[in-house]
DNA sequence: TCAATTGTTTTTTATAATATTGTACAAATA
DNA sequence: TATTTGTACAATATTATAAAAAACAATTGA
């Protein structure tokens, strides 16, 4: 009837474990060093040492604290069963969302999300709030919350807002030292890609997971909070669209890897003009590919 | 001891102000007209219609719903006070963390903001999780959130990030029609600029407006909702810090508006390149007062 | 017959209540 | 005097639940 215990459960197993590597009846340290190994406050581990007193592991009086017996298997507490990665919930969402190709302006029951993400719902409350930020959902006036994105208009700006921060990573990326890590990465991409390129016919497939190692290289240079947060679900949500879009596949990926290679020439030639074009002359592939994706969704 | 009938209150009232607009005796709309009327499900409109036979106003018996007198003032229900407006919550936030300013790595209570800012915890709670996509705040290990923002990094890679959209602007600008509304604008502002550079000795406080504005009119020509998003924050922690960083003001205000003109000049010129390289000198020195501007509260 | 409306039930949301946890400070110990 | 513990109090996370929305069934009237 109000917040979980886990907390006590799991700092009583970890100090549990923690006695375990104490020789016998040695000495219990203070409970500020015992929240400190725990990582939680004093309160839970009062909590924990009067529970291994009554359980006879040690002896508690006062400052004195001794350990009576060696913990055992049996004396630690059962754990509240699926953890619910909260981590990755935005990949997660994001994949039901595109996987299911859940359409623009859905209304998002919080109590159905709860449920087949695994996840209690003040978590998904504060995360579908984390999302309006990007204009993805909204609160809905009579409550709950709606699915905005991927209309027409959010795949354009979209892409429009990538082009600029990608085009600011290539400007910075000719700028990048010689001995920085991008340097070999990008020749180690332009190897790959020729392979591939080689052998195109059969393996077209795997440039998705080339293009993304492509970009990441790319943004890896932008070092920036704020933009590092976005490029997360820009190149998801690209990623996805692309994955799914099987018209003329193959003939789209080739064409892809000598942009790519066209944009890795310039770097490595420093030319940081001839570099943006050609990255430039890429997005506007790239959107054209995301916009007709969303074109044949909505006619299928 | 859960959600409040406020909904039901503001519903019964907005009915109530729709019955007065009937003439008397009058049969009541279905249902469902009236929910849309309020705005809200049937389930409140049934408790209305209930309330509204319990005191007289109605009869109502199955689809039969007539008027059988006319609302009167001490009909209404009262509503539970203060609103509290949730919209501008950020601007307040905002303002109490740059005018208090309150250091970086400040654990925040959610139970104190709350009071503070007179929120319901729930919508901070929300609000926090927004605002930690902008990487303002973070949760805490131990629970509860903490505000990480205006360190060194944080204001580097904030004026970097605005960099990145503003001279994207500036380029957008460079090449919009002849007929847009910038352009009006843009004229205006020259003039301002050069009435307040005759007065700058006196004036000089008057530069921060001017400032605001003039960014502001660049931004205005980019239409996407990510970059609009984060505009509201970047502009809003300039502006303060340049209001309250007092130190060569004058002096830094006649530099700023000489580059502003330079812009202006490079634009209507309709140069992008050295309207671009004017906002880069530009950004530049705003990067380097905003961190001086840290540097000295380090300091005091 | 069927579209609109009402009656009823189920589901979902917003939010106050509260056990758990964190934190501050005083008292005690060594 | 610096740690450590005892105690009181405040804040947080999470639940329980009334209010609201939504879904569905039954009824009505053209």
């Amino acid at each position: 009837m109000a917040r979980s215990d886990t907390r006590y459960r799991e700092a009583f197993n970890r100090i549990l474990g923690y006695c375990e590597t104490l020789p016998p009846e040695a000495p219990i340290p203070s409970e500020t060093r015992l929240a400190e190994i725990a990582g939680v406050s004093r309160t839970v581990i009062r909590r924990c040492l009067t529970r291994m007193e009554e359980r006879g592991l040690i002896s508690w009086r006062g400052r004195d604290k001794h350990l009576l017996r060696q913990p055992r298997p049996e004396d630690r507490i059962a754990l509240p069963e699926a953890p619910a990665d909260r981590r990755d919930l935005e990949q997660r969402f994001l994949d039901w969302v595109l996987r299911f190709d859940v359409p623009a302006n859905t209304p998002l029951s919080v109590a159905e999300l709860s449920r087949t993400f695994d996840v209690p719902q003040y978590d998904l409350k504060e995360f579908l709030a984390g999302l309006s930020r990007f204009g993805l959902v909204s609160r809905r006036p009579q409550g709950g919350w709606m699915l905005l994105g991927f209309t027409k208009g959010f795949a354009i700006e979209l892409s429009d807002f990538r082009s600029v921060l990608e085009l600011n990573a290539v400007t910075q990326v000719a700028e990048a030292p010689v001995d920085h890590p991008v340097w070999a990465e990008l020749a180690q991409l332009r190897a790959d890609h020729l392979a591939l390129k080689q052998a195109i016919d059969g393996d077209f497939h795997e440039f998705s997971k080339l293009d993304e190692r492509f970009h990441l290289a790319i943004n890896s240079v932008v070092r920036n909070r704020f933009i590092a947060e976005f490029q997360k679900v820009i190149s998801l949500i690209f990623h996805y669209h692309y994955m799914w879009d099987k018209s003329e596949e193959k003939h789209r990926n080739a064409a892809a890897i000598d942009e790519h290679l066209t944009i890795i020439d310039a770097l490595e030639a420093r030319d940081a003009g001839a570099a943006r074009e050609a990255a430039q002359r890429h997005l506007r592939t790239s959107k054209t590919t995301l916009l007709s994706s969303l074109r044949h969704h909505d006619l299928g």
